[in-house]
DNA sequence: TTTCGTTGTTCCAAATAATGGAACTTGGTT
DNA sequence: AACCAAGTTCCATTATTTGGAACAACGAAA
């Protein structure tokens, strides 16, 4: 039985953890520097790279002795964006509510107790597809990462929790399981949450979860602005745009994801 | 030394099989339904779903009992798109071009042998970001795939050229690699490609290959139409607009991806 | 040209993990 | 209650993975 690492899971585990780390750089990189970082030895790290070389996860070039992300993994990642996230069904329901509130809009899923961001708009700008989108950030201290974790499941719920890292961000942090399992019961009677600058100084936002008609959580959607330009009264005044918008959200996935269901509510 | 299937590379690659095989549903999938198709025993199918499940590649909903590709590789998804396919960088470029000629505009890369559409341009309708993209086709009877293919080092040409299927699609199709071999030779000296309605009845395209300075093959980009709305004749006409737009993203692409090489440029 | 250093690649016996046929459990149906 | 189908677990056998160390390739310095 595994103890140290988080991982496990045989070659399997280890390949990915490997895919995982050259795709972290964002750009070509060398043997020698993934050997460096890696935790495992030199042949063994060697082997797995030159088999998802092969798989074509990765590609290897040749002149600059890099590696890369593969197109494989272009293929799989086209297929994984359109079946499992939230962003193409709500592409439409974002651009909307984003020109109506003229502020920036975050739609965000849970990816193993973190906030993963699955697309943005800015507001200002007009769309940019993959700009901030892609990225990760923690579920104790933001709008969304709360909105989510109060509408798990129980024992989900407690398995996130436990997986927080409570790092004191601001003053408004909260910073125990405790402190947070009180926001949580606030928020789910409220119905959304608020970040009260407790992620970075000066940054405030209202989040719903979006949720289906059988109380699953798919994600959440959020409005954020910085205390110079809004108020968190100001933001609760959003609140049923943005709930409005998050049941539209809803029922667009479960229409789009479980197609079979329909047959439930239509049938019987 | 392996002798049938083309996979290969022990449980990983297995494992990465599999994972081909839930994203490629496009749908949660339940275990009977993979099985039928699998050509792993019982047992291992169902190991190998535990692990990607486990790694979080898979997400498994145990109250349908289905799966579906996962949160880490939506996660992965984003990465390996912005770092290895051309559509965040040609994006704005695509926008002009499909502007500016009013046809349909594909952005294409080669993935083993066979045309991957990373992004398109529908002319008519206004961007839709994950519509077509993402699918595959041929390369040998396709525009974007000889212009490729045509570009392609020897090498690698050679071994993606055995790799095709000669399928005839239609009575233009090239159905030998003599043939094939003739034509891409025609388009190295021409510097772009026709599809003359070789995969389907009544679609032409102008393709132009990619290329950085070095002459390293990147992708290609086509302008398409049917018969009966314009002519080869026409579509050539758009041909230096076409070239501009491939350098551009040439140009951007190999900024992005490969900004070391800049030190070659300015320094020595 | 030779030597050294760095980086990448291969070997192989030992250690470990994957395999898959069959048995078993679970939940629903006749 | 008996049956059936779908999913899950077992375990001895088999095949793969492992990683220390030796080896090649290349370039830079002597």
């Amino acid at each position: 039985m595994g103890r140290g690492t988080v991982t496990g899971d045989g070659t399997v585990g280890k390949a990915l953890d490997v895919l995982d780390q050259v795709a972290g750089y964002g750009r070509p990189v060398r043997f020698a520097t993934l050997l460096e970082e890696s935790v495992y030895p030199k042949a063994t790290l060697y082997r797995l790279l030159q088999t998802l070389t092969n798989q074509n996860m990765l590609a290897y070039d040749a002149e600059h002795q890099t590696y890369a992300t593969g197109m494989r993994l272009v293929r799989l990642a086209h297929r994984a964006w359109t079946q499992s996230s939230l962003a193409p069904v709500a592409r439409a329901h974002l651009d909307r509510l984003s020109a109506a509130v003229r502020h920036t809009v975050h739609l965000a899923q849970l990816d193993n107790a973190q906030v993963l961001y699955v697309d943005k708009r800015n507001a200002a700008q007009p769309v940019e597809m993959f700009s901030d989108a892609g990225k990760v950030g923690p579920a104790y201290c933001t709008g969304v990462g709360k909105a989510m974790l109060a509408f798990l499941p129980v024992a989900e719920r407690e398995k996130a929790m436990a997986q927080q890292s409570f790092h004191r961000f601001t003053a408004q942090t909260y910073t125990s399981t405790a402190a947070l399992s009180a926001e949580l019961e606030a928020i789910r009677e409220r119905g959304y949450a608020f970040d009260r600058e407790e992620h970075e100084p000066g940054i405030i936002c209202i989040a719903q979860p979006i949720l289906t008609d059988n109380a699953r959580m798919l994600g959440a959607l959020s409005i954020t602005g910085s205390t110079q330009d809004i108020t968190l009264k100001e933001l609760e005044r959003l609140a049923p745009q943005l709930a409005r918008t998050a049941a539209a959200i809803a029922m667009d996935a479960q229409d789009w994801r479980f197609p079979d269901m329909k047959l439930q509510r239509t049938g019987t």
